[in-house]
DNA sequence: CGGTTTTGACCGGCGC
DNA sequence: GCGCCGGTCAAAACCG
């Protein structure tokens, strides 16, 4: 992964809360330096603006709007782009990284202001085709669903489907953004701050592993995820979250750094995931940072492999870009 | 006892 | 029209 100057992987731990990239609460409120790469310098990938960096939560609970959000994923907010980045490079499984950042802004937008993004097979990646079949795949046709419809499919949310079918045809409702990581863990749901509540569990064609349903159990935030394990390569999580918390993190609320390593807070998980996800100084499209960028920077070895999880993050650069194609409106 | 999880049923979209 | 599939509902079970 080295081979890759974009390619940065990080492992990392909180030592009480693992966090998705974007997530946590304000990076100030981080033990750790929260570092993202200086997008305004290309030439050094290897810097990082602590004041930059933006945390999921944030993202999700509104303080980045999806405009911001949009362009860090080099997605215009005016049109529907979906894209995947099941990406991992010919490495194949001697990598391991693995959060990989899904942007899916799904807003509601004429059919022909609609862009998705295709993910081509990747060699030897088992990553790629796992995701692309147990969840970029299904996510496309569901985002294909999402710009199909509009007749408030998706729009249901925390209505009931009867709400829903009494909705008018042809109203159309604003598409909430989606964003889904691939997280190497052993634990299906990933810690993020806030508090879920699962409302279904499918199974996943040709999948053995079952898909679950969350919804945010703060009363009227309708942001959902969904957590399913990649069927190629089970130590793979996908999780993709839809709709942006209007509401604080519960976890944050509970006393600004101190959330992190409380032993109040998710006593019972390891530790876990505390990255950020990065913003590669060539591309905007696609986000990581590796944990060999990191330790070099920090001087500290985030790699952990202890209590059964193990958290990178994955995307790709200048050299990963290939595998994300923007398809145009057809 | 209240909140969460489980799980079978149901619904709507889509492809054939 | 029918079957498949993803997503959701909701009652029951479970849990702290």
């Amino acid at each position: 992964m080295s081979d890759n100057p974009f390619y940065h992987d990080y492992m990392g731990t909180s030592g009480g809360i693992n966090t998705f990239p974007f997530f946590g609460e304000n990076p100030s409120n981080y033990h750790d330096q929260p570092i993202i790469p200086n997008i305004q310098n290309p030439n050094h990938e290897h810097q990082f603006v602590p004041s930059s960096y933006m945390t999921l939560t944030e993202c999700l609970h509104g303080s980045m709007d999806y405009n911001t959000l949009s362009s860090v994923f080099g997605m215009s907010c005016s049109s529907s782009s979906e894209v995947v980045c099941p990406h991992i490079d010919n490495q194949g499984s001697t990598r391991k990284s693995s959060v990989s950042a899904t942007a899916e802004p799904i807003l509601d937008s004429p059919m022909g202001d609609q862009t998705s993004v295709e993910v081509p097979p990747t060699p030897n990646s088992s990553i790629s085709s796992t995701s692309n079949e147990a969840g970029g795949q299904e996510d496309s046709s569901k985002i294909k669903k999402h710009m199909q419809n509009k007749d408030g499919q998706e729009g249901r949310d925390d209505k009931s489907k009867k709400e829903c079918k009494a909705t008018k045809k042809g109203e159309k409702k604003v598409k909430e953004p989606r964003f889904a990581f691939m997280t190497k863990s052993e634990i299906d749901n990933l810690e993020d701050g806030y508090r879920w509540r699962k409302y279904g569990q499918k199974a996943v064609k040709n999948s053995p592993f079952p898909r679950n349903y969350y919804r945010c159990t703060t009363q009227k935030c309708s942001v959902k995820k969904r957590v399913e394990r990649s069927y190629e390569d089970a130590s793979i999580v996908i999780t993709t979250y839809e709709g942006q918390h209007n509401h604080h993190c519960p976890a944050a609320l509970r006393g600004n750094a101190s959330f992190l390593s409380s032993p109040h807070f998710m006593p019972s998980f390891p530790p876990q995931l505390f990255s950020q996800m990065l913003i590669p100084p060539t591309s905007n499209q696609n986000l990581l940072i590796t944990s060999e960028a990191y330790n070099n920077i920090n001087n500290n070895n985030y790699h952990q492999q202890n209590q059964g999880s193990e958290y990178n993050l994955f995307g790709g650069g200048t050299n990963d870009a290939s595998w994300i194609q923007k398809q145009e409106p057809s």
